[in-house]
DNA sequence: ATGGGAATACTACCACGGTAGTATTGTGTG
DNA sequence: CACACAATACTACCGTGGTAGTATTCCCAT
């Protein structure tokens, strides 16, 4: 709910809102699936629950079991993250943060076509 | 000193990296003049020993006072945070999560012309 | 109808970020 | 030389992510 502190969402917890955002709502089982068989069902079940009371996602009940479902957007924890990495590692300074992200990863060709294209469109709709 | 983990960090000892990576090295309150004289001395004294004890600074005795100094490179950190972000977020697709990072965020027409900088200038080491 | 399994509820624990108080110690200055 | 001050050492505490065991409950299949 809060739209504050989203970055400091945990790993589990990101794989756990990844796997509700792709199936839209699921259960305990199935998002277990998604995030890991190792863990065991009460982990899920668990983090879950937590995170329903910091208002990350809601259940509906279906008959026996809790179908969940995100009330978080995928684009509010992105930002979340990005403004983290962006103001706290380049001084908000996005240009710079991308520019990093090319120079220290591997990139192909295609990878850099979308990202033209993006620039492109991009800057259409400034100049609008 | 652990590459691993290195997403874990918070906010304050991102903070604190920061502004060891700008002096280079400094005292306790220095990095406390940097990271925010509301934090108690101790606070940052004592943040600054935990990290010490993970690996992540050393410091050099002068006198009477301790020189603290980052053991990991911006590079490590700025690595571990994207990694996070383009891994977990968008499933390790580069170019999505830069193309998100445009749509949700601000970016002046400069900042169009840089990255485009960057990307033609990234072809060319591709091709070579 | 009843037992077994599936599902949730409750509880507990560890690690660690963040914050700071208190205690101790060393040092420079008057 | 003594003392105030500055600096570190030690300790503590809260919140929360992560993990899971145990207890309870309810439904379905036999």
């Amino acid at each position: 709910m809060q739209t504050n502190s989203l970055h400091r969402l945990g790993d589990l917890q990101l794989r756990i809102l990844q796997s509700l955002w792709k199936h839209h709502h699921a259960g305990v089982a199935q998002v277990r699936q998604d995030v890991g068989i190792n863990l065991a069902y009460t982990t899920v079940a668990t983090m879950l629950r937590k995170m329903e009371i910091k208002g990350l996602v809601e259940h509906q009940q279906q008959g026996r079991r809790f179908i969940y479902q995100a009330t978080v957007q995928k684009d509010q924890v992105t930002h979340g993250l990005a403004d983290r990495f962006v103001d706290h590692l380049f001084q908000g300074n996005l240009a710079g943060a991308i520019g990093h992200l090319l120079e220290t990863r591997v990139v192909d060709p295609n990878d850099l076509d979308r990202l033209e294209a993006i620039i492109h469109q991009h800057r259409q709709t400034l100049s609008k």
